[in-house]
DNA sequence: GATGAAAGACTCACGGA
DNA sequence: TCCGTGAGTCTTTCATC
């Protein structure tokens, strides 16, 4: 990708607010015809600037009330058991990001449930079943103070 | 929200992974009419289920190259900083998450930065600046081992 | 980047199970 | 109540300049 000029900037920040609007009223935004405005997209997606589109949703309206972060420490000196943990991971559906972290961690995972009975379930039958995994610690969301719907971009 | 059948969860999964698809194809995929299909997805927008719909961009395409998990404990005895605290957290585009935790920290900021120049002046002028902010663990992310395109919806 | 045109999608009012 | 049909309108998308 060669560089991101101010329209594609304004084009990045509507799409990530409102992913389904029209290419129609997008090209007027920007003062842009349609076609001008469809090709640029469309090159953004080529480029890999924007990596799909989503509806988000509301999770307590799927039944997930309950939301968890969880700090998983590896074993030291287990290269193995860092594969195979990462490998399970991507299986294990109630987590929806896994970040390796600097400092005195070694995993932060987000992760989603319906309830106390089924993170408890998420604890004991997949992570405490997982060899390697040498300390868990985990913090309950009580409340959600901000959710930015987007990243922060640069001002155009 | 009454309760959402088969055919919600199907919808709501497909539009999860892929927001810009057509309506057309949406009904095709579920097997109903496009206008049955666009009553549902209408209906599951107005009740609340669907929030929004976003463009997934890539940060390092926009300059973010740096992730950052920060642990903020404010000082204990001053709801008046805590308020204050959250009402300034809107302004800060850097936060893109915040949730107050169970255990033994306050609260915990998502933050995306172009680097670590940019975290530095995050942390001095924005969190240190702030009255009542007691104590500021910073992580970085290092990898991001899994990302999911959204929630864990319910087998359908 | 704009224009123009063909193909297709969106969306609604209506009628039926 | 939910679905499907049909039709008008708007959108998408490409070739062309």
């Amino acid at each position: 990708m060669q560089s991101l000029d101010r329209t594609d900037l304004r084009l990045l920040a509507i799409l990530q607010a409102e992913g389904r609007i029209t290419q129609a009223e997008l090209a007027e935004r920007v003062n842009l015809s349609p076609s001008a405005c469809l090709r640029r997209v469309q090159r953004l997606e080529a480029a890999g600037v924007i990596v799909g589109y989503a509806a988000r949703i509301a999770p307590e309206a799927v039944g997930l009330g309950l939301q968890a972060f969880v700090r998983v420490q590896l074993a030291r000196h287990e290269g193995e058991a860092i594969a195979r943990f990462v490998e399970r991971l991507a299986g294990w559906d109630e987590v929806v990001a896994c970040h390796a972290l600097s400092g005195d961690m070694d995993y932060l995972l987000q992760v989603y449930v319906t309830d106390l009975a089924h993170f408890s379930r998420f604890l004991l039958d997949r992570l405490l079943n997982e060899a390697g995994v040498a300390d868990v610690n985990s913090s309950f969301v009580l409340r959600t103070v901000k959710c930015a719907p987007g990243l922060p971009l640069p001002p155009s």
